[in-house]
DNA sequence: CCACTTATCATTATCGATATTGATACTAGA
DNA sequence: TCTAGTATCAATATCGATAATGATAAGTGG
């Protein structure tokens, strides 16, 4: 089954790499599921090499795994590792905070504010997609404000694997939302102190 | 110049992709210089998008930045982000001792063991370069261990950005140090921690 | 002189075909 | 039968050429 992009522009790996982030996320690809590049060409119908840049970001992102010429898998995300990304992004975003404190966060006032806004939106509408979409560019749009864009990687990556392991168990252990919870609490919290300094 | 690469075997990229990486540590490419796909395809004798893969994992990594048809330039790393970079990694390693020292390190022991004795030759060397790459290993080493092989990439990354400011300021500012140095103890603690586990 | 379009250029993005690789099934000899 | 070697296969990796893009310079009508 072939399927369509929108091809509204941009390039096209990033609409291939879109779509196949999107399956691996929502468990439409399954742990350990192969993906071959060539069978891939055919579907989204472009050429291997372009296929093969998306993967080689998936695979960055550690949500596939490409070995030499053996094949490229789904990976998967233990409990363990959400749970270490969530304390990760809550270090960072302390280091970040304390950053923005001292400096403001001059022009990307206006961008963050609509992103807080959007947020709210999305979390009325219980759209949790959306929501860790908006929550990882809210992030990455602190860490430049704060000068240290070289952080906004590992921020979508925490963020990424986060979502993933909410979105592909459904009964999630009372642990992990606490920890959740937290992260949502300092977030508030340094909206706050942000909008309190400058 | 053209530069002849070892080829013992292994894919090109990853060679292309050593040597670039190399060259931007040393800031034998200082930041802002662009890389041209097409004149480092004739430089490294092979395609251009052989060249595109490696530039495309440098970009993951942070040393690069990519921007739809204007071209790659190498990024700089500042103080501020070396420093939360170093936290990062702090962060992270206190996760995963916590978690080694509940399930011991298992079939990892002996490689572990082996990197810690060629870190401490390293050292007495002052061979910075290779110290630097014997820890990201060694905290790589750990992280599986722990069975979190997803933070690999991030603690990559973070020893990347470190390594690569130690080495472009030969001036580097006491705090800096400060924290390498309580990095440096913090993991003789943690070998202490897992050998005594176990 | 100025806004607006068009041509040109440097550079990346994509393609289709070919070469390499690692695993596995197969075969011949001891 | 067992084993070393070989053919085959499913994949990725690489190549050379072409298309698409964004910036800039050059031209054009007002």
């Amino acid at each position: 089954m072939p399927i369509t992009l929108p091809r509204i522009g941009g390039r096209k790996s990033d609409l291939v790499y879109d779509a196949l982030k999107r399956a691996i996320l929502f468990r439409q690809m399954p742990p350990d599921h192969q993906l071959l590049e060539q069978e891939l060409s055919g579907t989204f119908g472009c050429s291997q090499g372009t296929i093969r840049e998306a993967l080689l970001r998936l695979d960055d992102d550690g949500l596939v795994r490409r070995s030499g010429y053996r094949g490229t898998r789904v990976t998967e995300t233990s409990l363990d590792e959400a749970g270490e990304m969530v304390r990760i992004r809550l270090s960072i975003e302390r280091g970040v905070a304390r950053r923005i404190a001292t400096t403001g966060l001059g022009t990307h006032q206006d961008e963050i504010d609509s992103l807080i806004a959007r947020m709210a939106e999305a979390h009325r509408n219980d759209d949790l997609y959306q929501g860790s979409e908006l929550d990882r560019a809210f992030h990455c749009a602190l860490a430049a404000a704060a000068g240290m864009e070289l952080l906004s990687p590992i921020l979508l990556r925490c963020a990424l694997h986060i979502h993933r392991f909410t979105l592909g168990n459904v009964e999630v252990p009372r642990q992990f939302f606490q920890e959740a919870g937290v992260d949502a609490e300092h977030r508030a919290l340094l909206d706050e102190l942000i909008c309190g300094d400058p």
